[in-house]
DNA sequence: AAGCCTAGCGCC
DNA sequence: AGGGCGCTAGGCTT
C-alpha cells in the first residue's frame, strides 16, 4: 500500500494513494516530501503497511523518517491480544526489498493509479487499529497506554531495522579473510575444495579411526557414528558434547574439525562474497518475527554471528563501534515483573548474578547464572534445578511469577507480556490431548504424554512473559536511542553517530570517534527510559554495560 | 529439481 | 523431560 502523504484529523500523516490520481517519480515524491518534513515542528507519524516494504527506498532517496506505525506488525499484536487472525490484507506479497537494490519500479508504479482499494483499506486498518488501541478490554487486559507504547515501540524498531540494514555493518573482509585463512589454511580455488587444515584434519581422523584415507564422510553423522563404533568408541550421537565423554586419540581432532568445518560452511569465504560488500555486512533482520516479540532474521545469519569473527567487525577510519549490552537484563527484567524487591536489592549493582551471591542467596556466581536460566527456561535436572529451592527461598516472588505462567500454560491458557503481546493457545491436537487424557479409560501412556505436552506448553509461555517482556524493553531501548541520535538536519543518517547492529540485549553505534562520549550516554539514558516505560517507579535498574572500540571482538 | 526433515551448532 | 531462533549439510520424499 503505497504511499502519498496526507494529513489526519488528529495529526497523523498516513499514508494513502488515495484521490491522487497523479502519477509521481519517486525521487521526485522524496524531495517533496524530505522539504515538507523539514519544514514541521511536530514529527509526523506515517502510516503504512510494512515498514520494509516501503522505507528502504525511501532512505536509498535520502528521506528519514522519524516515526511511523507499521500497520502489519501492530495488527499482529493487537490479533494476539484479541485471538483473532491477523488481517489478510496485510499478509505480505511482496518481499521486503533489500536495501541496496537497485531501483525497481517506483512506489506508485508498484499500484496502478486507478487502482485504490489498498489504499482504502490502509486507510480504513488505520482506524481501526486506532480504536483497537484505545479500547478497554476490561479487567486483566493490556491497557490501551499499554498497547500504544508497544505500537510504537514495534514500529520504532521497523525502522530501525530497515536504517541498520541501509547503513550495514563496517566489516573487514581482508580481517575476515586473514582470520580464515590462518584457521583453515588458503582459500581453496574450488569451493568444494576442503582447505589445506580441514583436510589434514579429516586425514588424521579417518586414519586413527581405522579407515582409509577419502572413505569417510565425517560431515554425515550417520556414516560418522557407525565409524566411531567400528573403532570401539560407544557413540549415539556425533554431537560435541557427547564425543567429549569419550576416551580415544580420535576425539580431539575430531571435535577441532567439526569446529573449523562449521566456520567453514557457516561463515567462510562463500558468506564472505555473499554478504559483504563495500566494506559493510547487510543481512536481514526481521521485527516480529517471533512469537515473543524477538526480531529475527533471513539471511545472513545477523543474529548468529559467531564470537571468533567478531573482530572483523572494525570501525571506518577516525570512527568507533559504540557497543552497548544490558547486563542480566532477563533477570532483571522477572524481578520488575514479579516485584521481586529482594532480587532488586541484588540487582543494585552491575553485577545481578554477584549480588545473588553476596546475599547469600546462592554460592556462586555460575550458580545464580544456572539457577535463574533454569526457572526462566523450565529447567527440571542438573544443577538448576538442584539451586532452585534455595533460590525459591531468597527471591519467592520471582520464581512464583514464572511458576503461575507455566501452570496457566499447562492448563491451556495465554500468558501477557509486560505491555500486553499475548502469546498463541497451544494447537487443536493439543487440546485434543488433554481432553482425551482426561477422559475416563484413558490408558497411562495417554496421561503421560498428554501431561508431557502440556509440561512443554508450560515451559514455553513461563518463558514468554520473560523474553517476550525483555523483547519489550529492548525494543523501547533502541527506539530511545534512536530517538536521542536523530538529528535530520546533519546530513545522511550515515554521516553522524547510527545504529548499525542489535542483538536481543546488546546494541551497536557507528559514530565518530569525538562522538562516543555523547552516544554512550544516549544508550545509557535510553535505557533508563525503557526502564521506566515498561515499569515505573520499579526499584528494578537496568544497567547497560559499554565499550567503545574499533572492534568488535575487543567488546565484552 | 524442489521441498521438507533431522542433526548439529551458532547466537541470545 | 531447558525457552526462542537461523543456517548448513545430509538425506529423504515428491
Amino acid at each position: 500500500m503505497p504511499i502519498v502523504i496526507d494529513r489526519v484529523p488528529d495529526g497523523v500523516l498516513l499514508a494513502t494513494d488515495a484521490g491522487t490520481t497523479e502519477r509521481v517519480a519517486s525521487a521526485e515524491f522524496a524531495g517533496a516530501v524530505a522539504r515538507r518534513e523539514a519544514a514541521r515542528d511536530d514529527p509526523p507519524r506515517w502510516v503504512w503497511s510494512d515498514t520494509a516494504q516501503w522505507y528502504p527506498e525511501l532512505l536509498r532517496a535520502g528521506v528519514r523518517v522519524e516515526r511511523c506505525h507499521d500497520l502489519r506488525l501492530v495488527d499482529a499484536i493487537l490479533a494476539g491480544v484479541d485471538g483473532r487472525p491477523p488481517e489478510p490484507a496485510l499478509r505480505r506479497t511482496v518481499a521486503p526489498v533489500t536495501p541496496t537494490a537497485p531501483p525497481g519500479p517506483t512506489l506508485f508504479e508498484l499500484v496502478a493509479p486507478e487502482r485504490h482499494e489498498p489504499a482504502r483499506a490502509a486507510v480504513a486498518l488505520h482506524a481501526e487499529q486506532s480504536a483497537a488501541l484505545a479500547r478497554d478490554r476490561g479487567a486483566g487486559s493490556p491497557s490501551a497506554r499499554d498497547l500504544a507504547l508497544l505500537a510504537a515501540a514495534e514500529s520504532a524498531g521497523a525502522l530501525a531495522a530497515v536504517e541498520m540494514q541501509h547503513a550495514g555493518l563496517p566489516y573487514s573482509a581482508v580481517a575476515h579473510d586473514a582470520l580464515l585463512t590462518e584457521a583453515l589454511g588458503a582459500r581453496p580455488v574450488t569451493p568444494e575444495a576442503r582447505p589445506a587444515r580441514l583436510d589434514q584434519l579429516a586425514k588424521q581422523v579417518e586414519a586413527l579411526l581405522g579407515a582409509a584415507p577419502g572413505t569417510l564422510a565425517l560431515d554425515s553423522p550417520l556414516e560418522l557414528v557407525a565409524a566411531l563404533r567400528r573403532a570401539g568408541i560407544p557413540a549415539d550421537s556425533t554431537r560435541a558434547g557427547e564425543l567429549r565423554q569419550h576416551d580415544h586419540p580420535a576425539i580431539a581432532p575430531l571435535l577441532h574439525y567439526k569446529q573449523l568445518s562449521r566456520l567453514l560452511a557457516a561463515n567462510g569465504w562463500a558468506w564472505l562474497d555473499e554478504w559483504v560488500h563495500d566494506g559493510r555486512f547487510r543481512p536481514s533482520f526481521v521485527p516480529g518475527a517471533v512469537v515473543t516479540g524477538r526480531w529475527g532474521s533471513d539471511g545472513g545469519g545477523a543474529l548468529q554471528l559467531p564470537k571468533q569473527i567478531r573482530g572483523a567487525v572494525r570501525a571506518d577510519p577516525g570512527w568507533v563501534l559504540v557497543v552497548a549490552d544490558a547486563a542480566q537484563l532477563e533477570p532483571r527484567i522477572l524481578a520488575a515483573l514479579s516485584n521481586d524487591s529482594a532480587m532488586a536489592r541484588a540487582g543494585a549493582g552491575v553485577d545481578l548474578y554477584a549480588g545473588m551471591v553476596g546475599s547469600g542467596a546462592v554460592d556462586s556466581r555460575e550458580q545464580a547464572k544456572l539457577g535463574m536460566l533454569g526457572a526462566m527456561y523450565g529447567g527440571t535436572t542438573g544443577q538448576s534445578a538442584r539451586v532452585l529451592p534455595r533460590l525459591q527461598r531468597a527471591f519467592p516472588h520471582a520464581i512464583r511469577f514464572v511458576e503461575e505462567a507455566a501452570r496457566a500454560g499447562e492448563r491451556g491458557e495465554s500468558v501477557r507480556t509486560r505491555l500486553g503481546r499475548t502469546s498463541p493457545l497451544p494447537g487443536e491436537a493439543w487440546r485434543e490431548r488433554q481432553l482425551l487424557a482426561a477422559a475416563e479409560g484413558a490408558s497411562e501412556a495417554q496421561r503421560r504424554e498428554a501431561r508431557s505436552a502440556a509440561r512443554s506448553w508450560g515451559r514455553f509461555t513461563r518463558n514468554f512473559v520473560v523474553q517476550g517482556t525483555a523483547a519489550e524493553w529492548a525494543l523501547s531501548w533502541m527506539a530511545g536511542v534512536r530517538r536521542r541520535l536523530w538529528s535530520p538536519d546533519q546530513g545522511p543518517l550515515t554521516e553522524q553517530p547510527h545504529l548499525v547492529f542489535f542483538l536481543h540485549d546488546e546494541l551497536m553505534v557507528h559514530a565518530p570517534r569525538d562522538r562516543a562520549a555523547e552516544v554512550e550516554h544516549a544508550l545509557r539514558a535510553a535505557a533508563a527510559d525503557a526502564g521506566r516505560l515498561l515499569f515505573g517507579a520499579s526499584p528494578v535498574s537496568f544497567p547497560v554495560t559499554v565499550a567503545v572500540v574499533e572492534r568488535y571482538g575487543e567488546a565484552k
